[in-house]
DNA sequence: GCGGTATTGAACCGATCGGTTCAACATAGT
DNA sequence: ACTATGTTGAACCGATCGGTTCAATACCGC
């Protein structure tokens, strides 16, 4: 009951996802992350209980703080601004200096592949979760009329989401958001051209 | 003049590059690359400077290996048959067993970031060799009509760089060509539908 | 067989890794 | 002031890391 209580968990855990989020996994060590959240390795230890288990909270949390707000954007009732909002945000966050590049989640996919265990499993779902979004947007804009009648949703959703990683691997590679940019307005000219409704 | 000369530089290349296309990086070490390349350490530090000189050609390897005969299919003449070769080759690649999953120079990029030295150099410069493909091809596709003429191609051709890499992060988190294969069904719809000239 | 060389195995280096333990410490409630 | 509790620092564990050295070995051309 008594004693003493101080040290946030949550800005803990906000520091321990960007450090993840900078160095990935593996090259991110104890001590980078007692640098981190200013916290010591029993600390740490005591808290969470395995370098592991923090990494899992840390996706989930960036899962939560970071993914699902971007997804929001896909709300707008127009479709086109939708996709638009979206990218857009995801562009203006490769853009924030405060913001460590690229994408956590992506960085996981790639570094722990299909490696058994939690956090791949967790990598998974994250994947599978912003498809369904795509694709129930994409449904949605379907009935709207902003879609034609005939659009495989579940195709013109694993093209986006493969289009958001992708941009990922550009930021995280050049460190601007310059080609991730030019990727984002052909998208915008190909893919769901202003003035709604696809020809044809 | 005499002695031994075994020990088949390309072979042991070979087996390094799908170590570290495996594994990545920081997660081969030293002792993985014996196994693979069934090298001794000596003889690995004695052929190769170090583990990352040994890195640096695995990447060119991977580029004029695999990353090369990939562009080759954008010769074809028709635009529509040449995006087609393309996504359809890299997506048989992931189906083959025999080749580690994902994308080595992907795989780097989100490893090396932007930090400083020769990998983060060679992981921009692959990106950007890629770019320069697809936006010469677009370019043709313009000249030829199989284009509007105001295509932008260099925000296309960054687009299809951005396609590419997302596709590798879906193959290499979900282990399958699943989610890869809607996804290049979706960008044949959009980007590039069959039957050439793009209305409008 | 002989000489010369490529290759090997093994030991070793300092450093770091994730994880664990525990005594010392600081503090808030009583 | 006392006590219970959260936190700290430091030492330690076994293991592994990339890198280096060197004597022993296997093999080729002669």
């Amino acid at each position: 009951m008594s004693g003493r209580k101080q040290f946030n968990e949550d800005e803990a855990l906000e520091a321990a996802m960007r450090a993840f989020w900078h160095q990935g996994y593996e090259a991110t060590s104890l001590s980078d992350l007692e640098v981190a959240t200013g916290l010591n390795k029993s600390s740490l230890y005591n808290a969470f209980e395995s370098k592991e288990a923090l990494f899992v909270r840390c996706l989930e949390r960036y899962a939560e703080r970071v993914a699902k707000p971007l997804a929001w954007e896909l709300k707008k009732p127009d479709f086109h601004a939708a996709i638009t909002g979206f990218f857009d945000r995801l562009i203006s966050r490769f853009d924030d200096p405060s913001a460590p590049p690229g994408c956590l989640a992506t960085m996981a996919a790639m570094e722990l592949g299909q490696s058994a265990g939690v956090t791949a499993g967790l990598v998974c779902a994250n994947l599978e979760a912003q498809h369904e979004a795509f694709e129930a947007r994409c449904r949605q804009a379907v009935s709207d009329g902003h879609l034609a009648a005939d659009t495989d949703c579940g195709a013109l959703a694993a093209l986006l989401v493969s289009i958001s990683r992708g941009l990922a691997v550009l930021n995280r590679a050049e460190g601007n958001s310059a080609l991730a940019r030019q990727a984002v307005a052909g998208l915008l000219n190909q893919v769901t051209p202003a003035g709604a409704p696809r020809p044809q």
